[in-house]
DNA sequence: TAGGCCATCTGGTCCT
DNA sequence: AGGACCAGATGGCCTA
């Protein structure tokens, strides 16, 4: 992304003679070397003089500093002298600096892939719509929540109640975005794969999709599609219409996932379970070992064992729950799902 | 045009 | 000492 010069083209030169040191015009250098920067920014007024120059000491570089410091008219200075900014010390904060703003780039460039990976498990997932950082982190948290009210509760994802959750505290546009991939995606592909491809009774059925959501005024497409993988994994939860329906039996409705996945997380949240190597490089069946490994790992897991239980958490009845944040949900009905992201996060 | 979102630079702080 | 992390500041882009 191209960037213009930081700060105001005053800042420089008033900070640069209010420290007294920098005698050359450094606006005109890179801010780090790359291109598309081109100025250097020490504009910090808010946050007072910056004093760059106290740092980086050599004893060959220390002189007297003589910013007419009579003794007898100004009081001299506490603590380190301050040193001038000679050429051989500007060069090594340029230097160090250029290096920390690569750093810098690059963790937060890192930090973006995660959130990226975040949002492609998320349950609505599109590539021309990207969801915010913020609306990702607030879905995410409210999808993690959801899936345990399902797991923990039996509640069902066919509820008006579990698409509220979703969208709880999210932004309308995001809202609606949710709302529409919910309705859009599982209904129309899923489910009604499932339904043909392993004659799950009512999948996809008239009486509308588990996931429809009610929303009045939604606006028409585009949105983000909920993709099948992103969906549901329904296998040994009783109260299902999928009870009986077996993984493997239905692995081919489930689409490849194109991406690297650490072994599963626990919902809680509070730990995450060292397994085998992620199934998922290339393996189509993915979801039914997520299923699997869901069925089939009790919660709390063995490996939480002696820790304190997480305080009032969904997945630990008895213990008094404290609704984080302004999440407050509303209760809804019975049934349970698991879906392949409750297992899988994805990690760079 | 205002506001939201984002990338980037930057200095400070903490940790190893 | 150097790196990671953080938050403030700034300008660009996009959309309502």
């Amino acid at each position: 992304m191209m960037t213009k010069p930081y700060g105001k083209p005053g800042d420089v030169s008033e900070l640069v003679s209010s420290l007294g040191w920098m005698e050359e015009d450094l606006s005109s250098q890179d801010g780090d070397g790359t291109p598309e920067t081109g100025h250097y920014s020490l504009h910090r007024s808010s946050r007072g003089p910056v004093e760059i120059g106290s740092e980086d000491m050599d004893e060959e570089d220390e002189e007297e500093d003589e910013m007419g410091l009579d003794g007898d008219q100004v009081p001299k200075r506490r603590g380190p002298k301050k040193k001038k900014m000679t050429k051989a010390r500007q060069e090594r904060f340029r230097a160090r600096r250029i290096k920390a703003n690569a750093r810098e780039r690059s963790r937060m460039h890192g930090l973006n892939d995660a959130l990226d990976n975040l949002r492609r498990v998320m349950p609505c997932y599109s590539k021309t719509q990207k969801l915010s950082k913020i609306e990702t982190l607030r879905l995410a948290r409210n999808y993690i929540w959801a899936l345990s009210e399902v797991l923990e509760s039996g509640q069902s994802p066919e509820s008006h109640g579990f698409v509220e959750m979703l969208c709880k505290g999210l932004s309308q546009p995001t809202s609606n975005l949710v709302a529409g991939c919910l309705q859009l995606g599982p209904s129309t592909t899923m489910l009604n794969k499932l339904e043909d491809k392993c004659g799950v009774p009512g999948a996809g059925a008239p009486q509308g999709h588990p996931m429809s959501y009610p929303s009045p005024g939604l606006p028409s497409p585009p949105y983000g599609s909920m993709e099948a993988s992103h969906l549901l994994h329904l296998k040994g939860f009783k109260g299902t219409a999928f009870e009986n329906t077996s993984p493997n039996e239905c692995s081919s409705g489930t689409p490849p996932y194109d991406g690297p996945l650490t072994p599963p997380l626990s919902i809680s949240g509070n730990f995450a379970l060292k397994q085998e190597p992620s199934p998922r490089e290339g393996d189509r069946n993915f979801t039914t070992h997520a299923t699997h490994y869901i069925s089939s790992h009790p919660y709390p897991p063995s490996s939480l064992a002696g820790l304190p239980a997480p305080q009032g958490h969904p997945l630990f009845p008895g213990s008094r729950y404290e609704l984080p944040l302004d999440m407050a949900f509303e209760p809804f009905g019975q049934s349970h799902i698991v879906t392949s992201q409750m297992t899988s996060i994805y990690s760079e």
